[in-house]
DNA sequence: TTGTAAGCGTTATCAC
DNA sequence: GTGATAACGCTTACAA
């Protein structure tokens, strides 16, 4: 490998006018310009980018820690981290986590490391206040409201347009009411806000057999639906976990013979689309632009993003 | 910032004996491991993963060049070569393009210095021959047959499957197909192969005007279907560019209150499912899982994936 | 078992 | 304008 040893060497000049040619930085003659320039172009040379990295104290990588790379939230949010993280001139390094809390200290890690200038969790299996201690190696952001834990946080204001959801799901007259989650209420901030809208609207808390957890691909979604299906009395209406989830839903119903409960979709996917669900757009993208943007400022900020219930057109 | 020299002079021990300690390499004795231990606790002293890679020559990054993020195809490839990643310890490196050439160009100088090990190009605007040239400075993999460029590849074979879905329309009797594609004839080995099978099972070209290029996205699709529309004679059927642009046309037609051609998808996605399309697996996974493979090996091998016509049951 | 010292390939500070 | 030289922070022969 050539190195700008080399090129000082055989141009006759010293490593620090090829480093300034190189980098076009201040002022260098144009003929001793065209020197060096000639024994770059017959050596081929180019400069070393981990070596100017370790020079410069810093990667322009950002770090995003995904606990699946397959799910519409996941993949609209790289999407409008990538878009931002390209304006800024940075780049996006996927890492997976499997909510495993062993890989997520291991990229918290990598951070303190220095690997990344900094770490968007999008989700996360950790306490909060466990990636809150981490800040001290580097900037983290993560995508949910993390109410008073004082880290940086773009997220979707769920809240008001679940309880959307639910009011239209009460004015339709549903009285059985199923919901769709990915992750446990005590572990999951969205589980937490569709269960205080549903109190909020009906006045009691979800029946336990109505919340199914543990759903993140429609195959869970046909699995959930097997379970409802089992219930002594019909479910009415699912507030399910994402629009591509509701067709794996219906896959159950439709094996069944029975006809499908109404259902509620998030994500506002094409799926969706063709099922002419009522859906729940969370503007992702919106929210990974932001959570991109406190990343490499490093304001402590908490910032909302506003989500919208979309209900197609009759 | 507290590095290993740091270490060193306060635990009393040289460098090297530290660096064995953190890397837990060699035999250092267990006194000394300690002594060195307890300092490195007390400084809350981690190694600096940039100055490693740099020691060490190799960054363990495989850069992974998009044309875009939010399609199915590159987001099923990136699952399927982000799995493959992590088991083998790669981090894997986001590159948006949007085809454009100089992006790209961008990318193979980053990788001729050294900031990723391998290339992985999704799909390409550069020739592949360009792309062929720069091999001399890393690995570089595509994702699509390179017929007789001596450059690795992995890909789906989509050729055989594309002439089973003709066959299917032919058999229903459809005689005006329309193809909607993402790139322009000339450009994409994915839209030749489509008119190639067109030509196979039909006998003659297709229509110059039943050719809709520069689809990607359910707008896209809405947009080719209002162009369909407009046509004197109606169109029998549509093989799309994948389920969600699928959505995108049928809204045209609703708009229209025209009744729709039959669709024929691509990507096997939640909303072909949810419309009941027959739809084209291309298996992008396994593509994305062989690429990577490709991509660390160093191996030029050309690896055709099958694809697979999925028809719903009735 | 531990230490010395030479890399790894840049960038940046100062002198000249 | 250009050049020495010291960082940057680590790994790894080779020596002891």
């Amino acid at each position: 490998m050539t190195t700008i040893r080399d090129i000082a060497r055989l141009s006759g000049y010293s490593v620090s006018t090829v480093s300034r040619v190189i980098n076009q930085r201040n002022y260098v003659s144009p003929a001793t310009r065209m020197a060096i320039q000639k024994v770059v172009d017959q050596l081929d040379y180019a400069p070393n980018a981990v070596a100017r990295d370790l020079s410069r104290g810093r990667t322009f990588n950002v770090g995003v820690v995904l606990p699946h790379s397959d799910h519409p939230y996941f993949t609209q949010l790289v999407h409008g981290i990538m878009r931002a993280a390209f304006k800024a001139n940075y780049r996006v390094v996927l890492l997976p986590s499997k909510y495993e809390v062993n890989l997520e200290r291991g990229y918290l890690a990598d951070l303190r490391q220095h690997a990344y200038d900094a770490l968007i969790f999008t989700s996360h299996g950790l306490p909060l206040t466990e990636l809150n201690d981490y800040r001290r190696y580097g900037t983290i952001v993560v995508c949910e409201n993390p109410h008073d834990c004082p880290i940086p946080a773009a997220y979707a204001a769920r809240q008001t347009t679940y309880v959307e959801a639910f009011e239209l799901l009460k004015q339709r007259g549903d009285r059985r009411v199923a919901i769709l989650a990915s992750r446990s209420l005590a572990k999951s901030a969205t589980t937490q806000a569709m269960v205080a809208a549903y109190q909020q609207v009906f006045g009691t808390k979800p029946a336990a057999a109505l919340v199914c957890t543990g759903v993140t691909t429609p195959a869970d979604g046909e699995r959930a639906g097997q379970t409802l299906l089992k219930q002594s009395q019909p479910v009415d209406a699912v507030l399910t976990n994402g629009d591509d989830i509701a067709v794996g839903l219906l896959r159950a119903y439709r094996a069944a013979k029975v006809s499908a409960p109404f259902l509620i979709g998030q994500e506002h996917q094409p799926s969706g689309e063709a099922l002419r669900l009522p859906t729940i757009d969370h503007h992702f993208e919106t929210v990974g632009a932001r959570a991109f943007q406190l990343a490499v400022s490093g304001e402590v900020a908490q910032i909302p993003v506003d989500s919208q219930l979309v209900v197609p057109e009759t």
